[in-house]
DNA sequence: GAAGCAAGTCATCGCCATTGACTATAAGGT
DNA sequence: ACCTTATAGTCAATGGCGATGACTTGCTTC
């Protein structure tokens, strides 16, 4: 049993030990391998030759698992948000914090897959893990003090612009090197440059101006969404009164 | 001159006739073409066979004035954001309008083209509509009332919530018809049919939950954004008072 | 009108996703 | 214990993609 069959498989130095076991590949399996490769290649590298090799399987034999690589690539995005924004969020008696808290769990979500999150700002997942932070915002918003239907709307916008930001940012650092450096160039240098008479604005200001990808963005969008929920629970409570 | 020379080149039934002329190919030419085929059959049908063949010349051709395909889908983004939001911003009395507008204009500009909405937010153009872009909005926010420091970084703030957004709900129209009528349905069925113990604001609020691509989220973003600001002012100017 | 070179062409490369035919193998009935 | 059968894994082939390097043609310049 250990020399002849387990010997064909992993002493093998390069030539393929005939066939792999009949139920030895799983959807699991499959992911797992895709995850590695695009943490370690990006998504570009992510292909059916190098999920083989990764696999020690013939290429092909992916279809069997998975009906197209749109298929895999989805499940792939999905297994991740699973796994990175599980459970963990648990409620305080600062809404505000909450909501923070939220937006910063997704937000580092997203930049620890940038391969991905062009396609997973979009994508609804029904999934618990979907329907949890749902229920934690709207919960959050509740306890701020917004009726009923202004909290789902407004759940929805403060969910969707942290989605998109995120993506927005991580997509940035999937960007190669020079594009990115002259990007970040241009707000340094050429804006700095430009005429005072055509630009007064941007002339007197430049020295503040940071480039698009300022991490800091992120957070003073979140306080800003959070500022509007504060004053809007304001006007309300007041006009009640 | 109607029988030799154009004859070969307009009549072309199928066969390729000779060879294009020496200039007869340029930068502008191919863009345009590129444009065309792209609006008509998405990104993914922008390859050099099409352009080849939209342009009546041969595929490799085009690296005779591109060095890659990277090259010349930027430059084709470059020149649909110049057509597109050129010069028509002009401030009011309102700075709040001015912004809204801009905001609408740029927003309008995404869902022209969806299929380069998610490559277009995160890249810098550092061209005379971008300058003009920014300048327009710094105005504006000075106006409001903000310190330089703040109308800077809100400007960053505002201009990228808004390219994200916009850029966000634009990827979502490219997405299949069938990916999106699941994702569209999900909001409407699957949230209605959770548990109320496990998620009691979702079952109380379901009657509320929109999906996820509606277009109001953008214009209510986009005034909790001005809330935030109009808050702002008020602060900054009853602490100096 | 000859020379020279840039612009257009062509054959070809290597990589990709996907398919249909095949083949070994594990499970299950008898 | 055998034989059958469905099926997971394999393989060769297809067609499309971006890209390259050698070539050839026709415009320009002297």
């Amino acid at each position: 049993m250990s020399t002849s069959q387990d010997g064909k498989r992993s002493t093998a130095k390069k030539p393929r030990p005939r066939r792999r076991a009949r139920h030895s590949l799983s959807r699991e399996m499959i992911l797992e391998a895709a995850e590695t490769i695009a943490v370690r290649d990006g998504l570009d590298g992510l292909t059916f030759q190098a999920l083989g090799k990764e696999l020690e399987a013939h290429p092909t034999s992916i279809y069997r698992h998975f009906r197209d690589k749109d298929e895999l690539v989805l499940e792939l995005i999905d297994s991740l948000r699973a796994g990175s924004y599980g459970g963990q969020l648990e409620a305080t008696d600062s809404w505000r914090e909450d909501l923070r808290v939220m937006a910063r769990h997704i937000h580092d979500h997203y930049l620890r897959y940038p391969q991905f999150a062009l396609q997973m700002a979009a994508r609804t997942t029904r999934r618990p893990a979907e329907f949890k932070n749902v229920e934690f915002a709207l919960d959050a918003l509740v306890r701020a003090g917004l009726p009923p239907e202004e909290a789902t709307s407004t759940m929805r916008v403060f969910g969707n612009v942290i989605r998109a930001l995120s993506s927005m940012e991580s997509g940035l650092h999937a960007l190669d090197d020079n594009t990115r450096r002259g990007d970040a160039l241009a707000w340094e240098v050429e804006y700095r440059s430009l005429s005072p008479e055509a630009y007064p604005r941007i002339a007197s200001m430049s020295d503040h101006l940071t480039s698009i990808g300022d991490p800091h963005v992120f957070d003073q969008a979140v306080e800003m969404l959070l500022d509007a929920v504060e004053t809007r629970v304001a006007v309300l409570s007041a006009s009640t009164s």
